[in-house]
DNA sequence: CTGAATTACTTAACATGTTTAGCAAAATGA
DNA sequence: TCATTTTGCTAAACATGTTAAGTAATTCAG
């Protein structure tokens, strides 16, 4: 018998995570962005120039959804690419001064948006969530 | 600054699911579902006849991805929809023969997939998990 | 009863998720 | 060194997520 939907793992992650990612997006609609451009773009500023690959793994994507998102971000002007000298196969990612400046005037707002998540759950059980999901995170699965 | 990525409730919550679903999604490709189609199929044997505005609210998902979903599972003849008679801008919703076979052919090994990451994770943490969930879809963000 | 909401979907458009294939550069090994 | 494998990324195809419009049926206010 399936378990309540309230009590099914999977769907209560989709639904926690709506809840949060809710008003986030309502905000970064605002600045013309979507929820994963963010992501990549706060990556790229806060590890400086770096390549997709990593990008990928920080901003938790798969390369081809990456393609895409770089593309787009570049064409509005907020990353810059360029080959990597060393190892052509690789690309140099790095934010541009618009870039920065959309990350500037947007983080605030973010960043209150989880803090309230994290003052009204209450910061302990915030915590313990995280604590609970990564452990969940790196469960071998496998056997 | 940015939390750590595994600090980050976005993308922890991102990654847990990820790990919850990747093998039930391996499982499902072999069976030609979706996971989405998959949950639809069940909520509608769960629950009966049923109309889709329900099945988007049980499945969590949004009205204009089920209508393609329905779509998909009435050519593959795994549901059949006719109208509501008593009011006609509504469907009623019923799983076929073949809809129900292909729930009886996969419903154990999703089963054992799901109490496989309860055992490895601990029953205790993995319904404390479930309650931190839902006590954050619960959470009222507006104010 | 009738025109203005409202409801229950559907369609469309754009972005991402997911899988598979492809390509060029670099590393590997006989 | 040269064929093979691996790596880093891109392209394509299909499915869903998300938002905004559109349509038909129903309800509601006056």
């Amino acid at each position: 018998m399936m378990p309540a939907t309230d009590r099914s793992l999977p769907i209560a992650l989709l639904r926690a995570r709506e809840r949060v990612m809710g008003p986030i997006r309502a905000l970064l609609s605002g600045a013309g962005l979507t929820e994963q451009q963010w992501r990549v773009l706060r990556v790229v500023q806060e590890s400086g120039p770096i390549d997709p690959t990593q990008i990928a793994d920080k901003a938790c994507l798969l390369l081809p959804s990456l393609t895409r998102i770089l593309q787009k971000l570049e064409e509005k002007q907020l990353i810059s690419r360029e080959r990597d000298r060393q190892d052509r196969r690789r690309q140099v990612v790095r934010i541009t001064t618009g870039g920065a400046r959309v990350i500037a005037d947007n983080i605030d707002a973010s960043l209150e948006l989880m803090n309230r998540t994290r003052a009204k759950m209450g910061p302990e059980r915030y915590e313990a969530l995280l604590d609970l999901l990564n452990e969940l995170d790196q469960i071998d699965l496998s056997g």
